[in-house]
DNA sequence: TTGAAAGCGTTACCAG
DNA sequence: CTGGTAACGCTTTCAA
């Protein structure tokens, strides 16, 4: 930018102003410089600008157990949305391990701006961090604990919904597969679904432990293919698509027919739910609404200095019939 | 750093030294600082070295398409192992699409000390940017274009072995599943594999396109499913898992075996390929290698500004048996 | 409307 | 072995 400047013949002040349509300077000394810099090939220096205006353009990312393609498709909307607004993801960690203690550093060492998390948390160091320094913290897709902003689906009612579906289906025997057992989204997911039921007189007769894995859905699958016809569940909520899908897998080697057999369904959404293969009914979570509030909430946030409450924003997930699960008349 | 300086009472160059361990310093100093530096919880700011030495520790990192689940494994084992080396990944895209030229630009205000690339390409706008402002470009599961070096499996070597195996399992009619036109790592995999047959005077009777992806692999396996029994070919290779796997699903749900009726093979060796719903035979991809030896590339080329060649590394992939391709004697 | 100068936190260079 | 100072590229007062 000096260079900008001396190739300008003004100050670097008067170069900063018209790169940045500063009200107060003249048209054409901004239309000048503007396409000085254009030709020039001039890229400004964020890392300068930042250690000057304290604002980094960056956001701290934190992925989720990225072996479920949910949160490969989560990742793909935010980083789009997140360019689309001039900002970049520092990948802090991703996968299903905690984050490490110095990957937690890293947010302050870079002044990320804001921090965005799908994953199941920070370590708990990592959140103190945040809290300290007066870092922005907003989830996705996980219920906010510490301090922190929150944006996620309406896993409660999705799952009624699909409650409400197998039992309209004429399904007797309920089964549900676990996630990942301290998961807010699991729990709710569970919990939404047996409510609904109880609501009826309806028990869920079986739980089994999936773990929120494709491995763990299998195995449960294979359980309950190996249960005696009459005990079997008729109807299975798994509480993740790729348990949902694991579970179809492992009941259809075993012989038994979905959905004539057993009715299945999931809840995600993810794009390998909707293949003929399985053709899962579930309950799409809407990604890019979740991530473009979750963006609204962090940037509001990063503008005021702590000032704003903290928030939590709840959407609804939409119920989609395909044919794993048997239906009424159907 | 300021704050630290007075708070040991000495000058702020000798706490940089003392918290980077230069020789020149006392024991006694560097102990004293940095014990004080770990209780008063101080880090130091990565952006304001950067201006002044300018290394940034910050790697440009380009995602190819996530919606295979290869790009997300390769994920997962890149932001751990640039962890561990003390990098962080800036993620200028992911999926798809073709890099924006706002998103190539990111490159230079962050000041990325290198970048790492796993997706078709740069743009070549992107490309000349990097070339231009000597910021080492390192291909990963691509060949080299422009000025760049590369790290890759063994395409044709691993695609030879494939089709040796279904040789020696007695394959009489050849298929390939075709990936992305132009990429040349699909292009490797095609040419391996007809090489091999034709040396024994066979040739591939059908070539399809797949695309890379999962809806393409289907369409193209139904494409087979539909072929008259007599026409139709005995072995086929899919040049990407996700689409092998696709072939296999549209296969049966035509009501074909898999392998009894028609043996199929993929490569890339991604998790799903592995479960027992597919079990597909296939090269994996050596991952953690290549990530490994990408970063080393990377990490060689930063120190060195410009000086060393350009250099190509191929890595061999492992040839895994599974049960969806017949085997001799099997 | 523009310029000058201070300052952001760190490293590098030159003295001592 | 340690201190001082300049410099990195930009923003932000404060003057003019």
């Amino acid at each position: 930018m000096v260079s900008l400047s001396r190739l300008a013949g003004v100050a670097a002040s008067t170069v900063s102003r018209a790169l940045k349509d500063d009200p107060r300077i003249s048209e054409e000394t901004r239309r000048r410089i503007q396409a000085l810099a254009a030709e020039s090939g001039y890229t400004p220096n964020i890392l300068a600008r930042t250690l000057s205006s304290g604002r980094s353009g960056l956001i701290g990312f934190v992925l989720g157990p990225i072996e479920n393609p949910f949160y490969s498709e989560l990742l793909l909307e935010a980083v789009g949305q997140a360019a689309a607004r001039g900002l970049r993801l520092l990948m802090l960690h991703a996968g299903a391990g905690p984050v490490e203690e110095r990957t937690a550093e890293a947010l302050l060492n870079y002044q990320v701006d804001g921090c965005l998390i799908t994953s199941a948390e920070l370590s708990s160091r990592a959140a103190s961090i945040c809290r300290d320094h007066e870092v922005p913290v907003v989830m996705i897709n996980r219920v906010p604990r510490d301090h922190a902003s929150a944006v996620s689906c309406d896993n409660v009612q999705g799952a009624r919904d699909l409650a409400a579906l197998l039992l309209t289906g004429g399904h007797k025997l309920f089964a549900i597969v676990k996630g990942h057992p301290t998961t807010s989204t699991s729990l709710d997911r569970e919990r939404g679904f047996a409510d609904h039921l109880s609501a009826s007189g309806i028990d869920v007769t079986l739980r089994l432990d999936g773990g929120s894995t494709y491995d763990g859905g299998f195995a449960a699958g294979r359980v309950i293919a190996e249960m005696p016809d009459a005990e079997r569940p008729d109807a299975i909520f798994a509480v993740a698509d790729i348990m949902a899908m694991a579970v179809i897998d492992a009941l259809r080697i075993a012989g038994l027919r979905v959905p004539e057999d057993v009715s299945v369904v999931g809840f995600d959404g993810i794009a390998a739910s909707a293949r003929p293969a399985h053709a899962l009914t579930t309950v799409v979570q809407p990604r890019a609404a979740m991530v473009a509030r979750g963006l609204d909430l962090l940037i509001a946030r990063m503008g005021s200095a702590g000032t704003l409450p903290d928030e939590r924003v709840l959407l609804p997930g939409e119920l989609v019939l395909r044919s794993s699960a048997r239906m009424a008349r159907g």
